[in-house]
RNA sequence: GGCCCGUUCGUCUAGUGGUUAGGACUCUGGCCUCUCACGCCGGCAACAGGGGUUCGAAUCCCCUACGGGUCACCA
């Protein structure tokens, strides 16, 4: 069985990085039918883990990412660390250690000074006598020396280490008697029954000291797999500066949580010339194994790409939805329909589409000054005063494009006129702008009696502009 | 600085000893056209450098350069 985790320290939202290796946690365990863990990393009381813990609840929602059993907090959890300690201490294989802090800060400038590696130098080890007075002490666990520590990583292959580089008896346990990050991780993945570890590349070298303690510890290493890192678009570091870290920030933006998702996923993982997937082509072909082996930089043009490319692939009804969460309520089957279809090949992001939907759903309040100085003049007027006219005296009843293409025809026949004379003038009629959608899909939204209030708005502020 | 990891078009990537080094995004030329988009057809653009191994290296090995990560009583 798969057993997969993804488990953040609490920093109180979930960071676009973290989504992607939950995500790739989050389907392998799926793809095998195994289980998906959500284990918070409070060992630091100082954050709020309730907060955190809801924030990514949230993000994983959207997405609709779901885990497994109840979230594990490690902050509840030190009772069953202290036992470890313990038993470690009980075993020999963990010590005391009463070295002050400023103790070891002389002896950490004193290796410097000979330009070696700053290390513990293992004082304490063997240490049988009166332990100091008014010292409150670490605990450390016996580190090998003089070996190799190996694993081989489902991403970079062999990785080896050689103890005398970098390690020391490292502390798994503070003087308060709280239990460090190497220490819990170790024993919770233990203990959640992990059989894959999918995490950041940053914990590469930690690995080492986790090795350590499962071993002190008799647990059965999972397997390890590093994904690298994602770089912001400049290729540096990300950071807060580079914007969007929270996920909740795409939603915002105006993205749909396939596009992120299919975003993220390709983003240092591929399926040969693959771009676009499903949730359940993502289930059926994600496989950590080639995930690649180097940072990538994350490029917005591509997310934008992937995110038109959902727009235009949405059932109606769901960007309609969508649209709510930008305040924008449409009334009306058919008009619903007609906006969606509309637009949906020219937004990029929710939010445009509701920018443009509602240039046409609200009359014109100002008109675009280079369209306007372009299109509009004695003879557009006299084009459009026809036009209301005509549209006015129509016999038949207008709703769809289809009847204003075919009434329009007619009119521009009538009057020896071609689309080109019309088309502009009417759209900046309608919009303010010499961009929209087709006139006719304009004009049917606007609506037949809308369509004369707002000709007549243009016809009158080109008249008093003239006067 | 020590250790570890990495390096294919600007970006995301395919490629596992023999390819005109492929695709996607961006940019760009054209077509379509009532504008803008969409769509379609085309274009620019890459194996970090140097040594080996081999009949033959983007692919294997070594060195160099560059980038990243990590070295706490943070996680």
């Amino acid at each position: 069985m798969i057993t997969t985790r993804f488990a953040p320290s609490p920093t109180g939202y979930l960071h676009i990085g973290g989504l992607r290796t939950a995500l790739y946690s989050y389907l392998w365990a799926r793809k095998n039918s195994g289980r998906f863990l959500l284990r918070i990393e409070d060992t630091d009381l100082k954050r709020n883990s309730a907060e955190a813990a809801k924030a990514i609840e949230e993000a994983f929602k959207w997405v609709g990412l779901t885990h497994d059993d109840e979230v594990i907090y490690q902050s509840q959890r030190f009772d069953l660390y202290k036992k470890y300690v313990t038993k470690l201490l009980d075993e020999g294989k963990a010590y005391y250690c009463y070295a002050s802090k400023e103790e070891l800060d002389t002896m950490r400038e004193a290796q410097q000074a000979k330009k070696e590696r700053p290390r513990y130098d293992g004082r304490y080890r063997d240490f049988t006598g009166t332990p100091p007075k008014g010292v409150d002490p670490v605990v450390r666990i016996k580190s090998p020396s003089n070996t190799k520590i190996e694993f081989e990583d489902g991403i970079k292959g062999v990785v080896s280490f050689n103890t005398d580089d970098i390690l020391d008896d490292f502390i798994i346990a503070r003087s308060d008697g709280t239990p460090t990050y190497n220490f819990v991780v170790a024993i919770d993945d233990a203990l959640m029954g992990l059989s894959d570890v999918i995490r950041g590349d940053d914990h590469l070298s930690n690995t080492p000291k986790q090795i350590v303690v499962y071993e002190a510890l008799g647990f059965d290493l999972p397997k390890f797999y590093h994904v690298p890192m994602i770089l912001n678009p400049q290729g540096k570091k990300l950071s807060k500066r580079d914007g969007a870290m929270d996920v909740m920030e795409y939603k915002n933006m105006g993205y749909l949580p396939e596009a992120v998702l299919n975003f993220l996923i390709r983003l240092g993982w591929s399926h040969g010339d693959q771009e676009i997937f499903s949730f359940s082509e993502m289930l059926e072909l994600f496989d950590p194994t080639n995930i690649n082996k180097s940072a990538s930089a994350y490029n917005p043009e591509k997310l934008e790409w992937l995110n038109a490319h959902y727009i235009k692939n949405s059932s109606w009804e769901r960007i309609i939805e969508e649209l709510k969460f930008f305040d924008l309520e449409i009334h009306g089957h058919d008009r619903k329909e007609l906006i969606v279809d509309s637009l949906r090949e020219r937004a990029k992001t929710i939010k445009e589409f509701a920018d443009m939907a509602r240039t046409m759903i609200e009359t014109p309040q100002s008109y675009d000054q280079k369209a306007y100085n372009k299109f509009i003049n004695q003879e557009a007027i006299e084009i459009l005063k026809k036009y209301t006219a005509f549209i006015n005296d129509y016999a038949e009843a207008l709703h769809l494009p289809s009847g204003f293409e075919k009434a329009t025809k007619q009119f521009m026949e009538q009057n020896s006129l071609k689309m080109k004379q019309l088309a502009q003038p009417i759209r900046i009629a309608m919009v303010g702008s010499a961009v929209s959608p087709s006139v006719y899909d304009v004009l049917s939204i606007v609506g037949r009696a809308d369509i004369v209030i707002r000709i007549e708005k243009l016809i009158n502020f080109y008249e008093e502009q003239n006067v």
